[in-house]
This record gives structure tokens, sequence and C-alpha cells, in this order.
DNA sequence: ACTGTAATTGAAACTCATTCTCATTTAGAA
DNA sequence: TTCTAAATGAGAATGAGTTTCAATTACAGT
């Protein structure tokens, strides 16, 4: 985790007048703490393993601001609750999600950035964001059902 | 709503051992009764105000049955309960979702799709299903907003 | 047409993710 | 150090959807 980004983080906080809490920064640190794709409880309960416990009242908070924020992004990937990830390293990217292992695949693409874009022109729609998830079966999966 | 469709559905009911009851025929009418995208509680609504009332959990259960056999779509337009539309006339196509006003607009586009199966061969991907949603603001919402 | 029975239904209880409430604590400006 | 608005935690509340189960019903077999 870099130490730039969390002084970037302190400096959101602060010039949003917003305080800059222990749980805060413990949040901050666990979504940092790795490049997976995670929900709300999976934070919770890996920081109380780690005893550093906060509310989960605190981390559903604490991530929507992170998202305000763009430090965390959501992430569709067809599951019941809410999935995130944090922007580190990725640019924009979409996701191919194995329905039988979970596995997550990344990826962009310019050819459908472009053609979306073209579409909308044609719908003289404006655009501000998309959401691009296609479902399948990973290459093991598909190998080990035969 | 077509006649043959109906018939289909009956079919569909008895070649698959479930029984063709009131309250199925009832919502699957409903459902074929607009183009439109609904919840399964528009649905629930709408019949209790045209005294066809069902249970809620009847509507789910039907609403299910349908997918699973063509009859209907789950769609996600980034609402927090499930949205679905009949699959009537027409044929696979993705979303323009308007934040502002809501105003669905429907698209689909052969190089999007060819893309998509690029990228999945590229990642050794079996697609079976996909969702692209563009999200953004629709030519009266643009011009209204200034 | 009548029966028997497994499928279906409705009502209400339940689940689960997320949000809200509110009394208590605390960061940080003065 | 003091003061106060912001933040926190615990738990209640919400809302979409699912499950349970006793009562009803479609319909296959007679
Ligand atoms: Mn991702
Ligand atoms: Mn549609
Ligand atoms: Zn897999
Ligand atoms: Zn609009």
């Amino acid at each position: 985790m870099d130490k730039t980004l969390l002084e970037k983080f302190k400096d959101t906080l602060h010039t949003n007048g917003m305080k800059c809490t222990p749980a805060r920064l413990l949040i901050f640190k666990e979504v940092y703490s790795s490049s997976e794709h995670f929900d709300a409880d999976e934070i919770y309960f890996r920081m109380r393993r780690e005893k550093k416990a906060v509310s989960r009242a605190t981390v559903y908070r604490t991530l929507d601001l992170l998202v305000e924020n763009g430090f965390v992004s959501r992430v569709n990937v067809g599951a019941s609750q809410v999935h995130f990830e944090n922007t580190l390293a990725q640019e924009h990217h979409e996701h191919l999600v194995c329905t039988q292992c979970g596995k997550i695949i990344e990826f962009s693409d310019k050819v459908i950035e472009k053609q979306q874009n073209l579409i909308c022109e044609e719908h003289d729609f404006f655009p501000t964001k998309h959401n691009l998830i296609i479902f399948g079966l990973c290459d093991k999966c598909r190998k080990r059902n035969n």
C-alpha cells in the first residue's frame, strides 16, 4: 500500500471537513491490503479477526465515503451483496465471471468502449458510467466439467 | 397478447408436469399486457387493482417459473429490486438507463457482441450470458438541465 | 362424474443485506 | 484545555425476496 495514497485519503478527509478517525484509516488500509474484489462483510470480518474491529455500520459508511471519493468502486459481479474493489492499479475495466468457481477475470477493450460511445451518440444519450459483465465458465471449470 | 403464446405457456406447464392454475395464467397475462420493464411488486399491485389478486409469494414463484422457461428475462437496470421484461418481440438487447428520469432505451449491437466473443476466446472463457448497461442522461434530461 | 393425491396457494414468519437511530465518544478548531 | 459537531457502535428497523405449512385445487386414473 502506497504511502502517498494514504496521504491522499487524509487530504480528502481534511478538505471535506471530515474527521480523520482510526476507524476510517483502518478500513482504508484493509481495503488496500489486497487487490481482490470484496464485500462489506468481508472487510468487517477480516478486521475483527485481525483485532481491528469496527462496527458494521462504520464499514458500510466508510465504503460509501471511499466510493464517493474515488478510492473504491462498486462492482457488479451478480452477487446478492454489493461488491467493491480498490482503484489502486487498475484502470477502468470489465469482468468475466465464472458461474461455477466464482473466478473473476478483468479486461478492458477499446473497441467496445468506442462502440458504446457511438451507440450513445445515435441515441442522443450522454453516458456517465457503464457496466459490462459476462458470465460463463472459466477454462478450468470447462475442462473439469469434461 | 398473442393467443399462441398463451398456448405455448400452457404446453410448457403441461410438459413439465406443472398445473395450469388461474394464478399462473393471470400473472402470465399481466406480464404480457405491456412491453415495459417491471418488478415483482408492480405486477402484484397492478393485479390487486384489477381485482385479480394473487399473493406476493405466487408472483415471485411464477416469475421465476417464467424466467426458467424463457417467457421472461431478468433485467439489471441498477435498481434495488430485480426487474423483468417479457420476451415477446425483443431479441437480445442491452440498455441505456437515464439516471435522472429513469427512461430506458434498448439497443443491440453486433460489433460489441462479436468483440465480447473475441475477448472470451482470448481468456479461454466460455460465455453463457452477458449484461451491458450504460448509465447517463437522455436527450430530454440533458436539455432540461441547461 | 368421482376420488385421491401431489402440486399449488396464501398468509405470515423468516432471512439477509443494508440503513437508520440514538446515546455515547472523540477529533480537532479555538 | 474546552467545546462542539462529527463519528461511532449497538442494535433496531427496513425492504426485497424466500420459506413454511395448513388449506385448497388441478387433474390423472377410475
Ligand atoms: Mn475488477
Ligand atoms: Mn429491455
Ligand atoms: Zn471457474
Ligand atoms: Zn432522462
